[in-house]
DNA sequence: TTAAACCTTCATGTGTACTTCAAGGCAAGG
DNA sequence: CCTTGCCTTGAAGTACACATGAAGGTTTAA
């Protein structure tokens, strides 16, 4: 497929995935008689990864690090090991300060309802869909921005 | 206390502290006779709910809308609301895509563990210290870069 | 055969979120 | 008195991750 079909299956702009190939984030794109990028469902595959680790918050340069450890054919088992360990510590990192918002809005969206007319039910529809997800609710809410 | 304590505390620089405070992320600081920021505990805590705010993901812009709203005192209920829900919508998603990230990399990481001499414990702990957060594992290591 | 709709490379521009620099003021220690 | 170390404002610079524009090539459809 050409790259603008790629661009609508992944949803990354074909200038992002030019980007992407020029970083080595993704491998050498073959090309057509004509010069053309033909692009195939691993390569497909490759820019998701890539925006699934994007999206994550991992730089292109850590990215690209990454990548390269595990494209390499030689035996760097210990980097890739330290690699890959580094970027689950930032990630579980992100994800508790993530975890920690969300709850913080949680609990301030609750706490907001509290005194609210009860007549409006959207919230309590958000209510219900996240309540599953919140596992705890700040000791405190020590911002200065609940007015309610 | 100073600008550079605060910066301490809360572990954001001095420029930024005083860029929050431009941009009305935090609110005015009181000054001493000289002129001197002089921050208190409430500053810090508007400083660190910035640092969680931006650690997951809210822009600057969104970040001063929504503190905005809060600060005013019209009855702007229902804006509140949409700002919440909003951000409540984009953070759940980026929590997907942090979880459905660590979950690849956590499997992946196992996956490799199994093909290697176990007489290195640091990836055991490591996978001890995660396995309460791995809920489900992709279903196929589609991105090409698993050599082992 | 001419326009539309793709594509290419290379260069430059853009928005965000700060960082750094320049120029200067205040307070304490030697 | 002068250096050190903190602070101030305002302007300008920087890094990242692309987006956009220029100049040109190919293929398809009217």
């Amino acid at each position: 497929m050409n790259i603008k079909e790629a661009s609508e299956k992944t949803g990354v702009s074909s200038a992002a995935i030019r980007y992407y190939e020029k970083e080595s984030l993704i491998p050498p794109i073959d090309r057509t008689a004509v010069g053309n990028r033909d692009i195939d469902d691993r390569i497909i595959r490759r820019i998701t990864f890539v925006t699934q680790m994007r999206a994550a918050g991992m730089s292109i340069e850590n990215l690209r690090r990454y990548i390269e450890l595990f494209d390499a054919q030689e035996d760097n088992t210990k980097e890739q090991k330290a690699l890959l360990q580094e970027q689950l510590g930032v990630m579980e990192e992100k994800h508790g300060d993530l975890q920690a918002a969300i709850d913080h809005l949680n609990y301030k969206l609750n706490h907001f309802y509290d005194h609210m007319e009860s007549t409006e039910q959207e919230l309590r529809e958000l209510e219900r869909q996240h309540a599953d997800k919140v596992t705890q609710k700040p000791t405190e809410d020590g911002d200065g921005l609940t007015n309610y």
